[in-house]
DNA sequence: GATGAATGAGTATTCATTCAT
DNA sequence: TATGAATGAATACTCATTCAT
């Protein structure tokens, strides 16, 4: 059993290892550009190695996403966790936690495009596939239910709650895209956060009562 | 020169109907899946003639983006020449314009992300990039002016007109991509017009005095 | 039209040129070491060529077959036309179109075998299959027909003539097979041909009355 | 040495072991799509441990061929060793024997024919080839000496005996490949068994005086 | 002996791009 | 101008084989 357990554990080192390096060569590169070479060379593996880990090149890039959904499902928790907190502190905290995320992994948003794409959605083992939706999913209840709470106790303005949360997500990943954007083509300086600070700081007045 | 005109007029006409074909097949299938010869075909033209046209697959891309951009800042300016509207009926002018390009190329956004990376800046001409560069910029300036007026007239909160602009555009992307994920991973109905006017309101709301 | 012909004879000189390269491969190499590019070297072609023509390595070797199994056809029909020759004359001048179709193309039982592996079939376009079983088919049927006009004029012994057919294209595969294979291993002479003779002609007096 | 032996024998169960698995493995998939893990999974070993037994997967491959040959050697010298039998008799008791050698494993004529390809010899120990070639003349020689003393004694008809082995052999391989052939292409039933009666009885007929 | 994780060479296939006509 | 046949570089993935444990 300890040797069960030690092979186990040296198969997950050996994935996060791989993890690491495709982060690194997918976020230089882009996902086509990338090749399976270039994450074996920067993981010091070979390519074989690769597919020992993850069925192929998709499954590869979607496990990223799923370690970004996981630690974002476990911020939001614990966010919605904050019992004593009244929904707007909750709001708060959901903001913060949503840029924790994104500094866990900037590659948050293009990983969740790429993933929607149906040539991927094929290429992938139907439990991954589950996994990122269920991730997705209970991601996405957590935070209707800040918004449903604050409705509830006429805090908020009397909007669907889901409509509330899409606008609230949209609003994270737009920022998060624009700006990118704008940091390559023009070469200046990084106001991501501070953009992102205006606009949920807009979205907060915009939903207050 | 009579004859030169008519060559020009001839070349532009050609290039539209590249660019038509080319969006047709770039929306069905993406733009790394797509190939010359799709385009070619859907264009009623051999793969050989679309180089006439464009350097190459990237710039043809571009192109599109070109022509998006355009009508874009066409709409916006046109929003911005309403000078007897005061800064509410424009913003409320400038969302409808957007929703507006949206519906003349759903790609909008897609083009926009697929452009900013590097390889693809790499395989630009310098000619198109500046004008693409030229493009956004204007636009963007002009997105600026309604929330700069809106601020000195006390009408809008006191913030960087710069960033309400950002933050403006963030969302209007956001909504559109958000709800293009959720469309194809739910197979559920289309909320983005919905989305998209609870996001504006909110945003709306948000800056209002 | 001319045009449109020339063409079409254009196509069909590649696509001969590309089969003659691969019958020297294959036969060299054999389906598996031989490689797609060591087949467009014979050619002087590239590589992506060769797919202009053939769908895929598979259909390359199996159009082979069809040339051998279209030259087959036209023998075995031939002989079936001479109205005027009895069934032994026919036999006779049968063993002799198929020892020609051998000298054709000595692949010809190899390429057989190699077509109804199970993998093979799912590669090929269901057009060169049909073409292909239709072939086969044809070919059999009129083999059928001389020994079902043997038994019916007490000429041959009396066994059903499917069988009787069955059993004489065996001799033929089993001969060229066993020679082939004793001529690699032992390195010694060439007895197909007398080995050949020999088969048929015990069979000859086998079937006899 | 009762250790040494012992080994000897433990070893030797192994190999069996790996043989049968690669037997059924072989079977089902060909040699090429069959991979040494299918194999080693098959026997219930590791990957590595098929390589303490066999050098390679040709190797191991061939030595399914070696087991064959073992087996039809030992049959087909009970039957030359019916000294009390006339060449007739014998000739019957070979055919019977030979149908036994397919049913031990059907893959005999698949494997035949493997073995003469000149990369497979490249690649076998020169003891396996060696032993192979043993088995293979000793059978050969034993099948004509049958006919060598059914000539001698006038009552086959006047040929090379050799050649009439050989002819014998072919008919038994061409039938057991041409039966595989249209199984597998017709979907039909299986009438290996009654052509190769036909075929065998042919040729008998063929060969008395 | 036995293992099985790691290797890395090997290859079919695609497709943006070119260029002779 | 327009063509479209030809190119050939590029790459994901497989699997026989090895070797540290």
């Amino acid at each position: 059993m300890g040797i069960q357990e030690r092979k186990e554990r040296e198969k997950e080192r050996r994935k996060q290892q791989i993890l690491v390096a495709a982060k690194r060569v997918f976020s230089e590169k882009g996902f086509n550009k990338a090749t399976m070479e270039d994450i074996a060379t920067q993981a010091e593996l070979s390519p074989g190695t690769l597919y020992l880990y993850f069925r192929n090149k998709e499954e590869l890039y979607a496990s990223l996403s799923l370690r970004i959904l996981q630690y974002l499902l476990l911020r939001i928790e614990h966010v919605n966790a904050m019992k004593e907190a009244d929904p707007e502190k909750r709001l708060q905290a959901l903001m913060e936690a949503m840029f924790d995320v994104y500094e866990f992994d900037p590659l948050i948003i293009m990983n969740m495009f790429h993933l929607q794409s149906s040539d991927t959605l094929r290429n992938l083992s139907p439990q991954l596939l589950q996994e990122i939706k269920d991730l997705i999913g209970k991601s996405m209840k957590s935070i209707v239910q800040i918004f449903k709470e604050g409705v509830a106790r006429k805090i908020f303005i009397d909007r669907h709650p889901v409509a509330m949360a899409d606008a609230f997500w949209s609003l994270f990943s737009g920022v998060i895209l624009w700006m990118t954007s704008k940091r390559l083509v023009s070469d200046g300086q990084d106001h991501l956060k501070e953009t992102l600070s205006l606009a949920f700081e807009t979205f907060h007045r915009g939903i207050k009562r």
